[in-house]
DNA sequence: GCTTGACCCCGTAGTTGCTACAGGGTGCAT
DNA sequence: ATGCACCCTGTAGCAACTACGGGGTCAAGC
């Protein structure tokens, strides 16, 4: 299939398809006489593991770890695991973060009553840290 | 205050109080004899102000018209409360994704028993999306 | 008086993960 | 032959910094 199509396949922008490619993430397939790129089922699920691999919030640094291992299927998996482990982690103390902050930002709105800048609550908030519960 | 002390004061990277300077979001300060600039609590407070917004997520264009509004206290402070209730809902919208990604990884991560690659259910969970229970 | 070190200056390039051109070629239908 | 959809390459742009190279300044210590 032609690159339009894979791109169509795996909800991939063409760009973005390119770029992995430069980057060593795809392999380079082969090209028609007209020099259009040319894939098959095996691209077609490489680019979907990474889509999918991307989608939950790996690196594109981490994908490539977790490629070399699908393609080296005799290795240990301790690596898949310790990677997609740690990055639980990483999203779950950003879920944390982000509670403590939406907290934060649903009290201040919550003190706005209208009117003007100089009695705003939220402008107040902003310029003087103290008024925070939360450490973000 | 030289930018030394004022990136002690404030927490804020040097590199980064002259890149707020240069794009407008920070006054150029008095310069000493010797060139350096030379900052007063106005600068610290402003600064301050930013890196509040900032650590509350809030874009440094966000950012741009929070600190128009306090320059101008005179303004109605609707748009302060629309820009910090729309950033909220994002912020509940993100928490929701993640909500649902860290559920996604936590079950991919569950089923990993170690051993080789070829068995590892992290593996095969990334290379097939038909394995996930939410959309993502 | 001269060096050492901490601090400051500027301008530019790198980071992540794409996305968007500009300026061209190809392939098929009308 | 001419329109149109599709493809090619290479480069530049985005956010929000961060790092670097190559210099100037200033007080302290020998």
């Amino acid at each position: 299939m032609k690159i339009g199509e894979l791109s169509r396949a795996t909800g991939t922008n063409i760009e973005t398809i390119r770029y992995y490619e430069r980057i060593g993430l795809l392999p380079a397939p082969g090209r028609t006489a007209a020099n259009y790129r040319s894939y098959g089922d095996a691209h077609r699920a490489r680019l979907a593991f990474v889509r999918h691999s991307r989608d939950l919030g790996f690196t594109i640094e981490e994908v490539r770890s977790l490629l070399d291992l699908s393609d080296n299927p005799t290795r240990e998996c301790d690596e898949a695991d310790r990677i997609a482990t740690r990055h639980l982690e990483q999203v779950e103390e950003k879920i944390a973060q982000l509670s403590l902050l939406r907290d934060e930002l649903a009290r201040i709105i919550g003190r706005c009553r209208g009117g003007i800048a100089a009695d705003c609550r939220v402008i107040e908030a902003l310029s003087d840290h103290s008024h925070c519960e939360n450490a973000h």
